[in-house]
DNA sequence: TCTGAAACAGTATTTTG
DNA sequence: CAAAATACTGTTTCAGA
């Protein structure tokens, strides 16, 4: 799947960098015994792989002012109009994420909203026009927590 | 909920490194025709506040190893082992969400798998032991798209 | 092809007002 | 919050393995 091209040390710079995204890379040099300029190469190499792509900083949602999260199921009404519903959703700054699911829905998507009240506008005035079926509306309470993937190295198979 | 603090210069700092963790804080001094210790004083500010938690690289999750992406709903057996079973998911790399939820489900989580089949391994060896009931599991067959949150002032009742 | 030392340009952070 | 000063980092270059 393209990932056996990656060695230990990519490894040991992405765990370091998927962690913290402002963390000089002098120091990563420094923890993988390394100079500065080898890191620098390897997170444009990984950058050029597409395996890097971008950072962002955490925010706590409730602290501004987004107090709602939920997740949605649903269908389309018109299956083929996939693209079209995917366009309209990406209009709705509200939506965070898409995918396209198997099982009991055709997509799946993660929203915020500034309380229940506004989740409730946002479903009736902006996702429920789209053309969805059966949708179902999931309330996060909490979120407990929240983390990066596992970074490790998987079995070299040269 | 103690984001109305927040004022105009704030909000376009958040936007700005929310996008882009690695941002020189000059460039976004610039931006906001700021000096830079403005902006180290903001950042730092906004740290303190709870509002920034961190930043994190995005990696492309199938390019190092992880192609199946999992939702994942349930019940629990004995309500009231709420801690208990959050310190066990703590436990398992692969879930890389957990939520408290309302309506159909207890609990709510995000799992990474290299694949169905370690998906599977996952959920009969470290997640069905914890003692979960009426599991539900949504696979994503693609994210299509996964972005912040929209960041905008909003009114301020002083 | 990759590494690492050196050099430069630019940034982060502190101090001061 | 701005300006200035310092220490440090990001990035490029280049010689060598």
């Amino acid at each position: 799947m393209g990932h056996h091209q990656l060695d230990e040390l990519d490894y040991k710079i992405l765990k370091l960098i998927a962690a913290n995204a402002r963390i000089p890379f002098l120091e990563v040099a420094r923890e993988c015994n390394v100079s500065g300029a080898a890191i620098h190469q390897r997170v444009q190499k990984l950058t050029n792989l597409g395996i890097l792509k971008g950072s962002e900083f955490i925010m706590d949602s409730n602290k501004i002012g987004f107090e709602t999260c939920a997740y949605m199921g649903f269908y389309l009404k018109n299956p083929g109009d996939f693209s079209h519903v995917v366009e309209e959703l990406r209009k709705i700054p509200e939506v965070v994420e898409c995918h396209f699911t198997t099982g009991q829905y055709d997509m799946f998507i993660k929203l915020f909203a500034r309380n229940n009240q506004h989740l409730l506008e946002i479903i009736h005035t902006k996702l429920q026009p789209i053309g969805l079926s059966r949708t179902e509306t999931l309330i996060s309470f909490r979120e407990i927590f929240r983390r990066q993937l596992p970074i490790e190295e998987v079995e070299n198979m040269d």
